[in-house]
DNA sequence: CTTGAGACGCTACG
DNA sequence: CGTAGCGTCT
């Protein structure tokens, strides 16, 4: 079987790799749901990895060195440093129990319940043993007990009875490397370190070991803020030192590496699968010809891809069967042939002279197509996993592994516009290895690179972002703000931004370009006629563009932003890991709390089910009746039933006691999961940096992911007396405060500067409606809060008998009306009648007439074209705006009117942005760097003694219409900046702006 | 040859 | 309105 899996370099990170029977997987089915009944009863906070193991020990007796985990495929997946035991060895087990998976895989004919061999080096003896946190925290649990008194009562009527030895592990041989995907290279919290293990689980204990382990950590490690170009080796010195820990303190006695191994193997009968091993006769045979091979020893690997083609070709003779084989992974083949193909034109094999011509060559070339060669021998133009599956990726595997996959990078020249002529090489530049042998060639090339992006000519490479990145990192480039990168997939996206996950594929559809396919024997010059289409794609693309009027934007903003984004991606901020292991401890006692929940309902439940809540809070206590005046609750949208939402608990808050602790509890589960154990499994060698995505946003706005740094609260919380109670060491009285922002932190003798748009949508609002009212609150700016001002023009009073709640409200009101919510939603909003939040809504409209009609000419003009513009020209193509159905014209419209007004302001920031870096790198000798984007706030990390200077140039350029707008368009309100700063993100002070 | 994936609900941010 | 992310349930 050819390897259709990515064929790893490194050695295979498991030896061996098993299955559980049938009977053996039924067993641990019935486990499972026995597992899960007792957790729905139980209210248990027991893990499944954890009872797994109870219940297979009780089985099977107790299996030393195995650590049964859940396993839990978030990318906020913790990895363990290892089985983290000295009781484990090389050549050891543990068993992966798939969490919830387990039932509907084995359903399924997959058996994916697998057990795992690890080939992990010593472990450290310092860290925690998972198996030893399980075990011990089985001890504690209620949970053993129960399950003992009825031991097997819900098992299944297996006939797991009669016989003792009915695990069947089959043993896997040879081509284990191909599970590979499913275990991690390496820990990111623990830098790259191959002794790692990585175990999915959500169990808290099992987390801190990792958490514990990684703060520790020198907190003197300045990474990246050097300004670029001097800065090669910082990350490779905290990596060393990092990975010098580690080793320090895996050097745990060594134990005899039998003794698990001898017990284990008495433990598991490994025997073959008999029907299996008869298939295989079977298969042999009718392969007439071909000897049985039946070493005893060889059994699996390639077994079940024999049955699968037997099966499919079983009335084939085997001539023809080997033939058909061979087509079917053709494909394969291609991309690898073209892979081999690669490897004789890498330039590193050139002799110094050819090596200068050709990069003269490139250098010179009026257009260079680029792009990535992964490992794989795929490209990012020919992706064979990208084309057979539309997975989904998510996480780690979104971008990680593409930047950490990627082999080299091909580069194509070629003169005109019409693509790259019929002899034109690729040529491929290897990745510098870990080695860094500084000789001339390494020098030329990194010249060459930096030359390339400097110079003005066309450069065109799919996912140009991550290039940049890998330009940046392997070879050390910087300078690359200019570079004149187009990337035909964000302009596909901008033809059609609600096309999500657009793809090379996807955009050559676009433009009514047809993938060839390529049979094998022309696989040399695949490469090259995918750099063909890749011209020729630019091309129509640019031809659509300029059609479309989005040319300009998309030179001007888009491709001026992703270097800029590449960039951010590449300057991490600085953790404190003190305030973040603060935040950690406290919360950790938030499970107390927890469970101290169901004894207000009468039994226990799963409070974070809102259909748990539902069945307890309104058919159990049936809080909806008791609520004065027999008012009706939201619903949800899909399932049309009551809503558990904070809009509806806060409405019952005076009728129970639990819906108050309810949300509480959310608000505290939320902190606990998203911000602090999903913010610290971002974590790297001390810093966090997030993935920035230019094309998600239908609304042209940024997204950023891994972590969500635009989702961070903005405000801290204060834990309550109520929850206070429940946490170990604090009084009802004490103040625990925990505020995520608070935990990122400048480098020292820098601080962050925040400068943030006042109300950008509002003043686009106003300049788009063009209503005379609110461009004169804006035109005659004074001081004072705007939505003060706004209220007392509204409500026909003085600025100074507003009251903060009346601002608020009218804050509510401007944004729903902005949004285009209706008057249910600002009645949940505002906590009234929707008969009043009606007519509210209207007063303001009439109030301010242009913005109703400035709503009506947006839904008109979107229905004459079927789009909608932003003022920078940014379309979105809504089709349902002419859709018979009421409900998603209605849908159609609010989002034509948003698009508008979101669009807009993103395009601002955007726009604000490259301004703000293009000016800091004129002037060299301020030492800032733009580091976050949170839509209409920029946030940079500034050296203190430039903070005075820089802080009036970011606030000049961001209030300059003319520097953001150029030619695009001319505002008729003014913008206004106001910008604050301080040591932490959570803390910052605003500075006035009026004085310098 | 092998994988969770998708729907839904809630809540941060803007 | 529209992003990410965490959680449950199927």
């Amino acid at each position: 079987m050819s390897p259709v899996w990515r064929p790893v370099s490194a050695p295979p990170q498991l030896d061996r790799f098993c299955h559980l029977s049938d009977d053996a997987q039924l067993v641990m089915k019935g486990i499972y749901r026995q597992y899960n009944e007792q957790r729905k009863q139980q209210n248990t906070q027991e893990q499944p990895g954890t009872y797994y193991q109870q219940m297979y020990e009780r089985r099977f007796g107790a299996l030393p060195g195995v650590i049964f985990s859940s396993s839990q495929t978030r990318q906020t997946a913790s990895i363990l440093p290892g089985p983290s035991s000295s009781t484990l060895e090389p050549g050891d087990v543990y068993i992966n129990s798939l969490s919830n998976q387990l039932e509907r895989t084995v359903c399924g004919k997959s058996n994916a319940h697998s057990v795992r061999v690890n080939n992990s080096g010593p472990i450290p003896e310092s860290s925690h043993s998972s198996t030893m946190l399980v075990s011990e925290s089985s001890k504690n649990s209620a949970l053993t007990d129960i399950s003992m008194e009825q031991p097997d009562a819900a098992l299944p009527n297996t006939n797991f009875e009669d016989t003792d030895t009915d695990i069947l592990f089959q043993q896997d041989k040879g081509d284990s490397w191909r599970y590979e995907k499913t275990t991690f290279e390496g820990s990111p919290l623990l830098g790259n370190n191959e002794k790692c293990h990585s175990i999915c689980s959500t169990n808290t204990l099992e987390k801190e070991a990792v958490y514990a382990s990684d703060f520790k950590i020198p907190s003197d490690n300045m990474r990246g803020i050097a300004s670029p170009g001097n800065s090669p080796n910082c990350t490779t010195d905290t990596r060393q030192s990092r990975q010098s820990m580690v080793t320090n303190t895996c050097t745990g006695p060594a134990q005899g590496k039998s003794s698990i191994s001898a017990r284990l193997k008495q433990h598991m009968i490994i025997r073959k699968d008999i029907q299996m091993k008869q298939d295989k006769r079977e298969h042999h045979k009718r392969q007439s010809g071909v000897p049985i091979n039946a070493s005893e020893g060889s059994t699996t690997s390639c077994l079940d891809t024999d049955r699968k083609y037997s099966s499919a070709h079983f009335s084939t003779p085997y001539k023809k069967q080997k033939k058909i084989m061979d087509d079917q992974t053709s494909e394969t083949h291609k991309v690898l042939a073209v892979s081999r193909q690669h490897t004789a034109r890498e330039v590193t094999r050139l002799s110094d002279q050819d090596l200068r011509n050709v990069l003269q060559t490139l250098l010179s070339a009026q257009e260079v197509l680029i792009t990535l060669v992964y490992k794989n021998g795929s490209t990012q133009l020919r992706d064979i996993n990208a084309a057979q599956t539309k997975k989904k990726s998510t996480g780690i595997f979104r971008q990680k592994q593409w930047t950490s996959e990627v082999q080299s990078v091909a580069v194509c020249g070629c003169e005109g516009g019409n693509g790259p002529p019929h002899g034109a090489k690729v040529w491929l530049f290897p990745l510098p290895g870990q080695d860094h042998n500084k000789d001339s060639r390494d020098t030329h090339i990194r010249v060459f690179w930096k030359d390339l992006v400097s110079n003005q000519h066309r450069k065109i490479c799919c996912d140009a972002k991550i290039f940049l990145i890998i330009l940046m990192k392997e070879f050390n480039v910087h300078f690359i703000i200019d570079v004149a990168v187009f990337d035909p997939v964000v302009a596909a996206w901008l033809m059609d931004p609600d096309c999500e996950n657009v793809t090379f594929h996807k955009s050559l559809s676009l433009v009514c370009l047809t993938w060839k396919e390529h049979v094998l024997s022309s696989a040399v010059d695949v490469l090259r006629e995918d750099m063909c289409l890749l011209s020729e794609l630019m091309k129509c693309l640019y031809q659509k563009l300029v059609a479309r009027d989005l040319w300009v934007l998309y030179c001007c903003v888009e491709m001026k932003l992703l270097p800029l984004l590449a960039a951010m991606e590449l300057r991490p901020l600085r953790v404190d890991s003190d305030t973040m292991l603060r935040f950690s401890d406290v919360l950790k006692q938030f499970v107390k709390f927890e469970s101290s929940i169901p004894s207000n309902a009468g039994h226990p439940f799963l409070i974070n089910s809102p259909a748990q809540l539902r069945q307890v809070l309104f058919e159990e206590l049936k809080l909806d009746k008791k609520l004065p005046g027999g008012k009706r609750l939201a619903k949800t949208n899909i399932g049309h039933q009551i809503s558990t939402s904070e809009a509806v608990l806060s409405q019952l808050v005076g009728t129970h006691c639990l819906p108050a602790i309810i949300l509480e509890y959310r608000q505290v589960q939320k902190l606990k999961s998203t911000y602090v154990e999903g913010m610290m499994s971002c974590v790297r060698e001390g810093y966090i940096s997030t993935h920035w995505d230019q094309t998600s946003a239908a609304t042209g706005r940024l997204s950023s992911y891994q972590p969500n740094i635009q989702a961070i609260p903005k405000t801290s919380t204060v834990i309550s007396d109520y929850t206070n109670n429940y946490i170990v060491g604090k009084k009802s009285g004490d103040r625990v405060e925990i505020f995520p922002r608070d935990s990122f932190i400048s480098h020292d003798g820098w601080s962050f500067l925040a400068a943030d748009f006042q109300q950008i949508e509002l003043r686009l609002l106003a300049h788009l409606a063009d209503d005379p009212t609110l461009l004169k609150i804006f035109t005659e700016s004074r001081s004072t809060d705007i939505f003060i001002e706004l209220t007392s023009q509204w409500l026909s009073k003085p600025v100074s008998l507003v009251t903060t709640q009346e601002r608020e409200q009218t804050k509510r009101v401007v944004y729903s009306v902005m949004y285009g919510a209706g008057k249910e939603r600002l009645a949940e909003y505002l906590k009234m009648s929707t008969h009043d939040a009606k007519a509210i809504i209207d007063s303001f409209l009439v109030k301010f007439p242009a913005v109703s009609q400035f709503s009506r000419k947006c839904v008109e003009f979107c229905q004459r074209n079927g789009f909608t513009t932003t003022i920078f020209k940014r379309r979105r193509l809504i089709p349902n705006i002419k859709s018979p159905s009421p409900v998603l014209r209605a849908q159609a419209e609010r989002q034509a009117v948003n698009f508008c007004v979101q669009g807009s302001a993103a395009d601002l920031c955007k726009a604000a942005m490259i301004q703000v870096e293009h000016t800091l790198q004129s002037h060299a000798h301020l030492k800032a760097r733009l580091v976050v984007q949170i839509h209409d706030e920029l946030l940079l990390e500034v050296s203190d003694e430039d903070l005075n200077s820089i802080r009036s140039l970011v606030q000049s350029v961001m209030e300059d219409e003319v520097t953001l707008c150029g030619k695009m368009v001319t505002l008729k309100v003014p913008i206004k900046v106001s910008l604050s700063s301080g040591k932490t993100w959570g803390h910052l002070s605003p500075l006035d702006s009026g004085k310098l």
